[in-house]
DNA sequence: TGGATGAACGCAAACGTTTGCGGTAGAGTC
DNA sequence: GACTCTACCGCAAACGTTTGCGTTCATCCA
C-alpha cells in the first residue's frame, strides 16, 4: 500500500552526493555549486520528494506552524479573521493548525497543550475563557497574541490592554455610532449584547462613554445576563415596551437575531426603532432592512496578527499591542431625520 | 528567553528510570508496574512535560493530524463543516491543519504539498478545483476524502460518484423541494447558481430530474455563466421579466443574495416569486422573509468525514462513498397555496 | 615545486520519541 | 541449591533533517 515515502537519502543516492549536499542544495545554500544545485533539484522533483517537516522541526527546535484558536468559526466575523490569518501565514510559509473551542475551559486547555506539543512558532487566540496568564504559561515560551481582546473576568474588572493584544478600535467605533445617531435625531439608546464576554463589556462601556461625552442622550441598558437567561426574545418585548429610539448591538449577529425577534414581536425596524450592529459581516449588507454597522475589516485583523507574530519571533520580543481602525457604514436601519416618539407624544 | 523545553530525558532523570520506561509509563504500557507508572506520571506533570509530536511522528511515520482543505471558511456552510470536523478530530485525538484556498489551482497545489510535508494521517478536501486524480497523487499514500463533491470538469462531464466522496443527498433534497413546490401550486420553476462548480451542476440536474418526474412543471433556467459574468443583478431583472413562480437557488447564500437584488429590483418575495435555498445556514432562519431551504446538517458532514477517514486508516482501505440525508424545512418564502400568475391572467 | 588558499562537498552528531529485544532480580519448583 | 519462570525495566537503533567542522582537490602565487 504505502511504498515508503522518498527521503533525502533517496535523492542523495540518485544524485550520487551526500544527504548534506542535497539538503543544502534544496535550501539554496551558496556552498553548493550552481550545477549540482540544479541537478539535485531536478532529481528531487523527479522523485517527487516532499520534505518531512517533523524531522525538520525536530532539529530546528521549532516548526513553521502557527496555532490559531477561535471559539467558533461558524461566527462570520471569526471566519473572516481565520481566513486572513491563514492566507497571510501561507504567504509567509507557515502552516496553521486550527482549534475551535466553544467557550469551554477544559477543551481550551487541551487545545493549548496541543499547540505546545506541536511546538508551534507562535499562537493567536481569540475569545479565550482562560486567564491570560494561564494561556501564556501553557504556551511558554511561544509568543501569544490575543485577538479581539484579552480575557476579562466576567465581573468586569480591569480592561486595560496588556502587551500582546490586537483588537478593533471599539471606542472609536462607538463614538462614530453615537455621532451618527445623535446627528440623525436619536436620543434614547439601548445596548444589547449576546452574552457576557470581555468584548461585550468593552463595547458597552465605550458606548456609554461616547454617549456621556455628547451629553444630551439618554441611555437604556439591557444587560447581557438577561440575554443569557432567556435569549433575545424577552429583550424584544422589553424593547417594545420601553421604546428606545435606537438599539446598538454588540455585534451584527446579535443585531440580526434581534431584528428577527423584533419582527416576531411586531416592532418595525427602522420606523419603530433603529438598529446598529458591529463588525459588518457579509450578511449585514443584504439583510432586510440592510444593517447600519461598524466595519472592522476582520481579514486585515487576521493578516496583521500574523505580521505581529512574525516580527515578534524575529526580534525575540513580546508582541506589541495594537488597535485596528474601524469605520461606520450607514445603511437602512438608521434613517434620518428621526423624531423621537416620546416627544411626538407630548406634542400631540 | 527559552530555557529549553522539558523532554523525556528530563523526566527520566528525575524519576531515576530510563527514557524507555518513561515513554511506556506515559502511554500506559502494562509492561510497567502501576507504581512506577503513577510516579512517572506525577513527575511528568510536575515538570510540565509536553510530548514533542515532531519526534513522535518521525518514528511513528505518521502524525496524528488531519489536513482539511476548504475553499472559503467565510461561507457559513463550510464553516459548519470545519467545526464538525475539527471537533470530532479533537475527540479522537487528532489535530487538524487548515487551509483555505480561494478556488486557485496554484495555491491549492501548494496546500496539498504542505499536507504531504506534514505527513498527515489523512485529508479531507471540499470544493477542489484540481482533478481528483491529481489530488490523490499529490497526497499519496495518505487517504483522501472529498467532501461535498468530487471535482467535475466545468464542461459538465461525468458526475458519477467515485470512491471516497461524502456529500449531501442533493437528489433527494431537490425531490423534496419539487414535491413541496408542486403541492403548493408552483409551476414555473427557475434555478440560479452562483458560479459554475461541480455541486452547482449536480443540484441543477437533480432539480431538472425531479421536475421531469413530476411531469407537469415547467422549467426556466438561469445558467451560472450569466451570474459569473454580471453577478446576481441581471438575474434579478430577468426574473422580473420572465416571472417564474418560484426560483430555487444553488445554496442559501445565493438565495439570500438574490432576495436582496430582487428587493432592489422591486420584486416582492414571496408574493411575486417564491425562493428556495439549500443548506439551511443559520441566517436562513432569520432572513426577512425567512427562507425555505433544504437542511443538511453540515456539522454532521464534518463529523462523519472524520469517522470515515478514521476507519479508512484503521482498515487500510480506500474511503467509501456515502450520502448524507437532508430534509426540507419550510419557512416563509414559499407560502401556499399559490395561484400561478399566468393562469390567473388567462382566467381573467 | 612547495605551500597556501578557497571552493565544493562529505562525516557525523544531534533533535526527542518509540519499540524490539535482551537483561536482571526475585519468586517458585523440583 | 540449581533450575525455570515471570515481572519489570534498560539498551540502542531508528525515524529524516540540519549544520559545524573536516576533507579533498584544483588553483594560484612565490
Amino acid at each position: 500500500m504505502s511504498p515508503r515515502r522518498v527521503t533525502l537519502v533517496d535523492v542523495a543516492k540518485r544524485a550520487a552526493v551526500s544527504v548534506a549536499t542535497v539538503s543544502r542544495a534544496l535550501s539554496g545554500n551558496p556552498q553548493i555549486s550552481e550545477a549540482t544545485q540544479s541537478r539535485v533539484r531536478r532529481i528531487a522533483d523527479d522523485l517527487k520528494y516532499v520534505p518531512n517537516v517533523a524531522a525538520r522541526s525536530l532539529v530546528l527546535q521549532s516548526s513553521a506552524t502557527f496555532g490559531l484558536m477561535t471559539p467558533d468559526v461558524t461566527d462570520p466575523i471569526h471566519a473572516q479573521v481565520v481566513t486572513g490569518f491563514q492566507q497571510q501565514a501561507a504567504e509567509q510559509g507557515y502552516s496553521v493548525i486550527l482549534s475551535n473551542r466553544f467557550w469551554d475551559p477544559g477543551t481550551e486547555r487541551r487545545a493549548l497543550r496541543e499547540f505546545a506539543a506541536h511546538r508551534v512558532a507562535a499562537v493567536a487566540v481569540m475569545g479565550s475563557v482562560l486567564p491570560q496568564a494561564e494561556v501564556k504559561r501553557l504556551l511558554s515560551p511561544s509568543p501569544v497574541l490575543f485577538i479581539g481582546s484579552e480575557h476579562v473576568p466576567a465581573s468586569g474588572g480591569d480592561l486595560d490592554m496588556a502587551r500582546g493584544c490586537l483588537r478593533p478600535d471599539d471606542r472609536d467605533g462607538m463614538r462614530q455610532v453615537v455621532d451618527h445617531l445623535i446627528e440623525r435625531g436619536y436620543r434614547r439608546v439601548a445596548y444589547v449584547s449576546g452574552s457576557s464576554g470581555a468584548t461585550q463589556i468593552i463595547r458597552r462601556d465605550a458606548l456609554v462613554a461616547a454617549l456621556a461625552d455628547r451629553g444630551r442622550a439618554e441611555f437604556v441598558v439591557h444587560t447581557a445576563d438577561e440575554v443569557d437567561a432567556g435569549g433575545l426574545r424577552p429583550i424584544a418585548v422589553r424593547i417594545r415596551q420601553s421604546r428606545p429610539d435606537a438599539v446598538v448591538c454588540y455585534d451584527d449577529k446579535t443585531a440580526l437575531l434581534l431584528m428577527d425577534e423584533l419582527r416576531s414581536a411586531g416592532v418595525m425596524v427602522p420606523s419603530d426603532v433603529a438598529v446598529v450592529g458591529f463588525d459588518d459581516i457579509p450578511f449585514a449588507r443584504i439583510s432586510n432592512p440592510r444593517l447600519t454597522t461598524v466595519s472592522q475589516r476582520a481579514d486585515d485583523l487576521g493578516r496583521t496578527s500574523v505580521d505581529l507574530l512574525l516580527s515578534t519571533i524575529e526580534r525575540g520580543r513580546l508582541p506589541v499591542s495594537q488597535l485596528m481602525p474601524v469605520t461606520l457604514v450607514v445603511r437602512e436601519t438608521t434613517p434620518g431625520p428621526f423624531k423621537p416618539a416620546h416627544k411626538k407624544d407630548r406634542r400631540s
